[in-house]
RNA sequence: GGAGGGGUGCCAGAGCGGCCGAAUGGGGCGGUCUCGAAAACCGUUGUGGCUCUACGAGUCACCGUGGGUUCGAAUCCCACCCCCUCCGCCA
């Protein structure tokens, strides 16, 4: 949520800036319900300043007339109170759901492009394979090797499922072991365990509802919403708080699965694990003075980015235009890895510094100092790593002219073997 | 699932419908005393909105949440959320 004195303030700027991120926002009838909601509260809180005069007076007179004739003119100023409160309550309420409707706006080193042919690409690692053999797909490879199994996955619950199997799951454990390991240990994150599910206010204040609930999975006897990433959830752990001066920066780091409806991408990407309707993910989330979280942001990055060269294959840095920034970024970067087999830059990270976007819709404030004034943090999340891409790429990258898979060195010691064969 | 109890400020804990933004105790912060510390004593201690002649002033709101009754609600009524205890069931 942006903060609404900002709107006031520099409207024109801000209608600006989102139009770079090529979307539309609410904002006239945002400051149209502003200055109305304005006019609303000062005359009614007029009212309420002299009811509350009048009635102190009234518990301390003693003639019943006097008393009566009082009584009497504050039922009619109480009514006129009760009314401009239930306008008031209507109006703030309108306001509220439309500023929910708008984007966090793109920092100013972000680069204008209408689309993601414009993102720019800041760095290139790691040669591409190439074999006198020819390079198979996951999608061929892994059912040959029994390690992934798309038929069962369909019988049992339909589109975009799949089983993983035997040294196939146990890979990706590994993956969620080694990457969880090298996050707390070599990192200093914080591990975390999440409720999959969570109240409809955590969408709201992860900034997934009211814009995404068409991409949501939502029990709806409970009102229970499952998470889409664990961003929600960990976005969500410092809700309603007031941080203490020397608690920033918090971070951590949470393996999830991720479970999403996938409506916008319809009969895309349907073919092997790349776009699932449940997959796993470890995730990376900080909380940050503003004034550091740039820096926090160019750290995770980095974080992210390790663990690609640790497994050697071959990955690049994208930086996002703001047309493809999202809803809640400020500023974003994807890390791709490169799939030899299907022939794919395949996204493995997306790391977003969100500013106080979200800490505003989630109320998550520290002190710099006792006595200090409430601000809003700073909120940062990515992923380390997308677990089936991760999969896809190791697949593809570590088959051999025998059909079987070479284990990564660095996940040798957790899968207990060093190749995969049938 | 059944029965009961409860949600008040940083914590504990009071609170006849007006004198309650809230007693009292503890904690924190500042000070007196002290070579220093402890003890004792004194003072202080929330968040958000709006307005303005704006490093300040005024005002409104906030005692789980949302409604209602009333001239006036922490106090009365309704709904919801959460917590605790006991019983049942269960990985």
């Amino acid at each position: 949520m942006l903060d609404i004195s900002l709107i006031r303030a520099k409207r024109d700027w801000v209608e600006g800036e989102i139009a770079k991120l090529n979307t539309k926002a609410p904002i006239a009838q945002i400051v149209a319900l502003d200055s109305c909601r304005r006019e609303l509260l000062t005359e009614a809180e007029e009212l309420k300043h002299r009811r509350n005069v009048v009635s102190k007076e009234i518990g301390r007179m003693k003639e019943a007339e006097d008393r009566q004739a009082k009584i009497t003119e504050m039922r009619a100023v109480s009514d006129r109170i009760q009314a401009l409160d239930k306008q008031l309550r209507q109006v703030n309420e309108e306001l509220r759901e439309a500023m929910l409707w708008v984007p966090n706006l793109p920092h100013y080193s972000v680069p204008v492009g209408p689309d993601e042919d414009h993102n720019i690409i800041l760095r290139d690692e790691g040669e591409p394979r190439e074999e006198d053999f020819k390079l198979l797909p996951h999608w061929d490879l892994g059912p040959k090797l029994g390690i992934i199994d798309f038929e069962r996955g369909v019988k049992l619950s339909g589109t975009r499922f799949y089983l993983l199997r035997g040294l196939g799951s146990r890979l990706q454990r590994a993956l969620i072991q080694w990457m969880l390991d090298v996050a707390v240990d070599q990192h200093g994150y914080t591990e975390m365990h999440l409720p999959l599910m969570v109240r409809a206010e955590m969408m709201v204040g992860a900034a997934q509802l009211p814009k995404f609930a068409d991409n949501i999975y939502h029990d709806a006897e409970e009102d229970f919403w499952w998470l889409g990433t664990a961003e929600i959830a960990l976005t969500n752990v410092h809700r309603d708080e007031i941080l203490p001066p020397d608690s920033l920066p918090i971070t951590y780091v949470a393996y999830t699965p991720c479970f999403r409806r996938e409506k916008m991408s319809a009969g895309r990407d349907v073919r092997g694990i790349k776009r699932g309707h449940q997959f796993d993910k470890v995730e990376m989330y900080r909380f940050t003075r503003p004034e550091t979280s740039y820096h926090a942001l160019e750290e995770m990055v980095e974080q992210a980015a390790y663990l690609c060269q640790a497994l050697e294959i071959p990955y690049r840095v994208v930086e996002m235009c703001t047309g493809d920034l999202g809803f809640q970024a400020s500023k974003k970067y994807d890390l791709e890895m490169w799939a030899p087999g299907c022939q794919e830059w395949l996204e493995v990270s997306s790391l977003s510094n969100c500013e106080d976007f979200q800490s505003r819709r989630a109320n998550i404030r520290f002190r710099r100092e006792k006595g200090g004034k409430p601000e809003f943090v700073h909120t940062l999340n990515g992923s380390a790593l997308a677990l089936p891409r991760v999969m896809i790429a190791i697949i593809e990258t570590y088959q051999q002219a025998d059909g079987s898979i070479t284990v990564p060195d660095v996940l040798q010691s957790y899968v207990g073997a060093s190749s995969i064969s049938a």
